[in-house]
DNA sequence: ATGAAAGCGCTAACAC
DNA sequence: GTGTTAGCGCTTTCAT
């Protein structure tokens, strides 16, 4: 593997030549520029980025924090950060966390060890404080989920009214029973479609039975499952479902079937993501959709900005109902 | 940000000492090493890895090549590899090719490069000669999918074996009209599953009829959706169905769902892979189950095995098939 | 337009 | 056990 200073001695130039022509700039005659391509392609030159970015300072390297990558909702979103981030000229270190701390730490490494140039964090709850900190010396931005007051730019939607329409359209086709199946309160999202809820159930005059609000442990479908098995279990069946993610509104889903009670007709059922999925679950379930790739495109732009010392301001995006079949009738 | 230099005047010592604690190296006195923590501490210092990976010409990161993040036949694999990663010391670079060149060869470049130190490919057919090539020069293995004589190392399953297990386990419950959806043939492992499907027919006497034969356009749900579509305007209707993946089959579930059949009573199906989803259909999917998260697991041993120059062997795991309700009766 | 040389932050060979 | 120093491969300032 050759390197710049034998490229230099090949084209009979200095290094300083061949660094110009590498970064196109053009101060090299055109002669010059021959030579040292040349040479480059005799050689079979191909500069190296380590040394490049020391000299730099800089990894050109994003390092994009998720729960969990087997979880639908994230792919879309790594999809915009990702191709956004190839456009700007940098690359993606994703790294898994699963909500683990220490894990996390390693990963925060990274970047205070400048292998990365800043981060993308989607499950900041993890470890605010650390968080926090870390953003006041690097490049953070929060994408979907954030921690209200680390000061750390978001992108993001408005939970609270997108729950709140999606309860709102249940009351609207004649639904008084609407169980909640929640995730875990500590995140964020949780509590605010919890409030989305709660609104909506208030300003139609309709009683909010704690009995009907259901925390899961988890976030898969399985979750949903054993939810929806308690929800069941109630002496006075609700009639519809607003379950907080696709994933446990599939869940419920599967356990209404196994108990063979139809769907929309015996209890409608509301997601939340619109993940690719929820298009092929029979019957197809209504939903919030979310902007998951704009989401990732935006945190990407967000965070090169801020590597680049810009000022950045966080974002609210817009979300969208999205009725299908199992809230039809 | 301090640098190892200041940290080695703040503790009284050479650069080399400090050098010797971070690395932990054990000819250090406990008092000096004391001294240098100290200093560390105070300055707040983080050794930089662009400084240490130049030195020792490596990036510590490894690249995955995936045609694409949304499959969740890609997320368990990536689990295995990211948590063995970590484990030995490296991270991961996650690329989404979309099966397309001109992405991969930004990839390739990030190795040339000396930015990642060996490769995953998950998709080798999009690139045979440039991938072939670069194996000559770089650390790359093969996972899941593999291109057969590009003499890189790869670890997958028996595909052709599994699809006829698959396809046998329909005829043993008494279906000798059986459609094939297949992906496209650029796939190996599309040639392999047919060949199974193949070899399963001829071996119980059943005529193997071209037009039970569908080939997608894609790997999504929706494809699969078309092709059970095409099944179902056949005059003569098949019994069962095989499908090559798992979402293949989801879609397809959802097309005979349309036209109000019932699986497994109309039609019976069979997948593959046993993605998480499979069993949150209605009925469960009936699928060949790949050790994807050992997959994973192997892929990276393997490759930074390779990096640190040892021999490596392809290897050749086990598959199950697994039996649920969209099968039964 | 081009070259010489310093230096990014680190490790390790060598000297003591 | 510790220090001195070269050098990993590049970019950029300052000369010329």
């Amino acid at each position: 593997m050759a390197n710049i200073h034998q490229v230099a001695k090949h084209a009979g130039v200095s290094v300083a030549t061949v660094s110009r022509v590498l970064n196109g700039q053009n101060s090299v005659t055109a002669k010059t520029r021959i030579k040292v391509e040349d040479a480059i392609k005799q050689l079979n030159y191909e500069p190296s980025l380590l040394g490049r970015n020391l000299r730099n300072s800089e990894s050109r390297l994003l390092l994009v924090l998720i729960p969990n990558i087997s979880n639908p909702f994230y792919s879309e979103i790594i999809n915009g950060i990702e191709n956004t981030a190839i456009d700007l000229n940098y690359n993606i270190l994703l790294c898994e966390t699963d909500t683990n701390p220490d894990r996390e730490n390693i990963y925060f490494d990274l970047v205070r060890k400048k292998m990365a140039d800043g981060i993308i964090s989607m499950d900041p709850a993890v470890n605010v404080e650390t968080l926090t900190k870390l953003g006041k010396t690097h490049a953070i931005i929060q994408c979907s989920e954030y921690a209200v007051d680390s000061g750390i730019p978001y992108v993001t939607i408005d939970n609270l009214e997108a729950a709140y329409r999606a309860v709102k359209h249940l009351i609207r086709i004649g639904h008084t029973r609407i169980a909640l199946i929640n995730s875990d309160q500590k995140y964020l999202y949780a509590r605010q479609r919890q409030l989305g809820y709660q609104k909506a159930l208030e300003e139609h005059g309709l009683h909010m039975d704690e009995e009907l609000i259901f925390h899961t442990q988890g976030l898969g479908f399985e979750y949903g499952q054993q939810a929806m098995k308690k929800v069941l279990s109630q002496k006075q069946r609700p009639t519809a479902i607003f379950a907080v993610s696709d994933l446990l509104a599939i869940g419920a889903l599967k356990e209404i079937h196994s108990h063979s009670l139809k769907v929309p007709e015996d209890i409608a059922v509301v997601g939340f993501d619109k993940i690719a999925f929820s298009n092929m679950t029979h019957p197809t379930l209504t939903t919030v959709a979310q902007p998951m790739y704009q989401m990732g495109t935006i945190a990407a732009k967000m965070l090169v900005d801020k590597i680049q010392g810009k000022e950045v301001e966080s974002l609210i995006l817009d979300h969208e109902l999205v009725i299908r079949e199992s809230t039809l009738g």
